[in-house]
DNA sequence: ATACATGCAAACATTTTGCTTTGGC
DNA sequence: GCCAAAGCAAAATGTTTGCATGTAT
């Protein structure tokens, strides 16, 4: 039920099909009007490889970040990409702000540690779905999403 | 299933219980070390008759902020109520955190709107409860809560 | 050639801390 | 009187914007 990691040639698989995700999203981005630039590849990139939200700092001070955008740069490309529905961007407890790829019919809940603020992806079937279209009904609110996180000290820190 | 408000009778118990309830948490602050200074009554009394969660600024200009605490005053209260577990800090998509009274074996979950803010309580029966025991059990966590938020458009901004 | 994207620096918003004074016990 | 709490102001943190320059189209 815990996210675990996969086995090798899983990964190698997951490597495969995040590629795949990241190329189609440029296309989907470019379809949309925005520049094939260094920086908005390595950010899609960045996000499709990554098994949990990331900040803004996470992905500015990023390895990966090869073409070494400045922070502006990354946040208003994050910023378009969020407009474009591709990415979500998420409040956790943390000061700063969260950001996920966005992939249709899938949903990603968190774990988080309240001392270290590990983060962790929950392996499980969210059960709010059901409960989400019966507030959309009677809410009268519109595009309705949710986000679920569980807190609690992790073993390290308790 | 969404919150209304109470009948004038209904809002008069809310009030007696309200009260109730913030001489008791004040009761126990004292008990666990705190002063009783104006500042701590008025907060206490403010998160409690709140119908959703505040922010720092919420609470430091609300007029029932009688003592006209400074900003850094309630920043510290607040830090302490959470330490002692009275209050818990949720992070919306804000850039502010927000603040709600903890009650045992009470939870809320809100709708938020993704334009405008607007901040609503939800009278559900929240799903996530049994799955919560299960991921303490399997994860290791101690101590796990969890935060349910649902966003989406709201009528009028949609 | 044009408009979008970038880098750098400055402006913002909010939280957090230091230090002196006030006030609850 | 003692120590926690308050007030004020400054530091810290993270986000957002302005503007001159570079670059994808």
């Amino acid at each position: 039920m815990l996210h675990h990691h996969h086995s090798a040639t899983c990964q190698h698989h997951d490597e495969d099909s995040a590629r795949d995700l990241a190329a189609t999203m440029l296309d989907r981005a470019r379809a949309a009007g925005l520049r094939r630039t260094k920086a908005l590849e390595n950010i899609l990139s960045i996000l499709v490889h990554s098994h949990q939200p990331l900040s803004l700092a996470d992905i500015a001070e990023s390895p990966d970040l090869t073409s070494g955008a400045d922070k502006a740069t990354v946040y208003r490309v994050l910023v378009k990409l969020e407009e474009l529905g591709f990415i979500r961007r998420l409040g956790l407890h943390d000061r700063s702000a969260y950001y996920t790829i966005l992939q249709a019919g899938h949903h990603d809940d968190y774990l988080i540690c309240t001392q270290c603020g590990r983060i962790q992806r929950l392996d499980i079937a969210c059960p709010v779905e059901a409960l989400e279209k019966q507030i959309e009904k009677q809410s009268g609110f519109r595009k309705l999403y949710h986000e679920l996180e569980f807190y609690g000290l992790c073993p390290k820190c308790a």
